[in-house]
DNA sequence: TAGATTGTTAATCGATTAACAATC
DNA sequence: TAGATTGTTAATCGATTAACAATC
């Protein structure tokens, strides 16, 4: 019976692509030690500690850190990176347009195998080797490209009844690029790439300098 | 000698824009309560009600609530959305591009200015009225805007360069949507718009799930 | 062996939650 | 007045930081 997986800290979350980033810069078969990655990154060295202990499956080496590869391997497994992702994409309008066009992605292991739209114009399209189809096939064709993530980048006018769509059409997870809230069944994963959120943040920031 | 601002918590922050899309949907001149934000929002009780303590210049009327007015002003003070911001753009590539064409900035009291490319096949074009402007002379043309805020579009590889000089030019903050963590002066203001993260959190969720 | 670094346990801190008093 | 709701103070919880032991 295998082990329930523990869930992880939001604040973790958010650090493990910080670190990830940094330690693919590195010899892989190097040792890195917690208080490097902490002076690099400008986080507290107990910190970076503690968040190596998560992450690793192995035990640190005493005098030496950590395998540089076993981190990497930690990270990418519980960020699911190591396995295969694929999405599709609902709205091909210019932020649309720019994920298709998006080579960074790979990385993560996140491969788009289909976009939609309801533009006849669009609809047949090919763009960056991806193919644009109605979105009213949308449950048919899901499920012959066997898309587990849905990504929306439509208005926010549209976004909800889009989301009810994708579920209904067996998506896993949205991934929601539309600035509201989606209103779905809680199985459903649904993460928020919030322009509002990061943007209160700066202005938060710049109020408080005045 | 006024008070010094106090700095609010980022999970705090990342609230209060839901807050303000909730609020805006309310009558201004009417009155709301911690409960039922709470419940629409799927908050804590108490940690609304201690939201709002904050966000609220005025006390509360027992028995009946706040003044929907009086929480939509406060949560744009400390957003310094009730102030206009000017911005600039750098990089007018797909995501440039689909940023320039966004109508949802004016909510947050954000103008985008001007826009900046090396390309010479768009600089002088204007895009949703919006002028491209040859990036060598950020200097004296974000002076002249008199902008504040730069937004960063650039390829992750170009992204560091730009922040260089935008922070050279005399910009007060940056807002990154390249995904690199840019390394400038302390007092400069850099908020990320982080897509990696943005996925990790969906990814993880993801394995969990599993 | 000495020293760097990990591992573990304890302390601190701040955010959230709970409990109860005050008030319209 | 009773009840809903705010205000305030206390308790809890989890994340971070600190301290020290173990080990290569």
């Amino acid at each position: 019976m295998a082990r329930r997986k523990r869930e992880l800290s939001n604040n973790l979350i958010n650090r493990l692509p910080q670190y990830l980033t940094y330690l693919k810069e590195l010899d892989k078969d190097s040792y890195v030690s917690a208080l490097e990655v902490a002076n690099s990154l400008n986080l507290n060295f107990e910190l970076v500690k503690k968040d190596f202990q998560k992450i690793s499956s192995k035990r640190g080496v005493p005098n030496k850190g950590r395998k540089v590869d076993d981190l990497i391997n930690g990270i990418e497994k519980l960020l699911g990176f190591d396995e295969n992702h694929r999405a599709i994409l609902v709205g091909v309008g210019h932020l649309g347009n720019a994920l298709l066009n998006y080579q960074g992605f790979k990385q993560y292991n996140l491969e788009i195998v289909g976009a939609f739209d309801y533009n006849k114009e669009i609809i047949g399209k090919t763009i960056n080797g991806i193919k644009v189809y109605d979105f009213d096939d949308i449950s048919s064709i899901r499920r012959k490209l066997n898309a587990t993530i849905g990504i929306i980048c439509v208005p926010a006018s549209e976004a909800e009844g889009v989301a009810i769509r994708l579920v209904a059409s067996g998506i896993e997870a949205i991934w929601n690029f539309a600035p509201v809230r989606l209103d779905v069944n809680d199985d459903v994963i649904v993460s928020n790439m919030d322009m509002a959120q990061s943007l209160a943040n700066l202005a938060h920031r710049l109020y408080i300098k005045k």
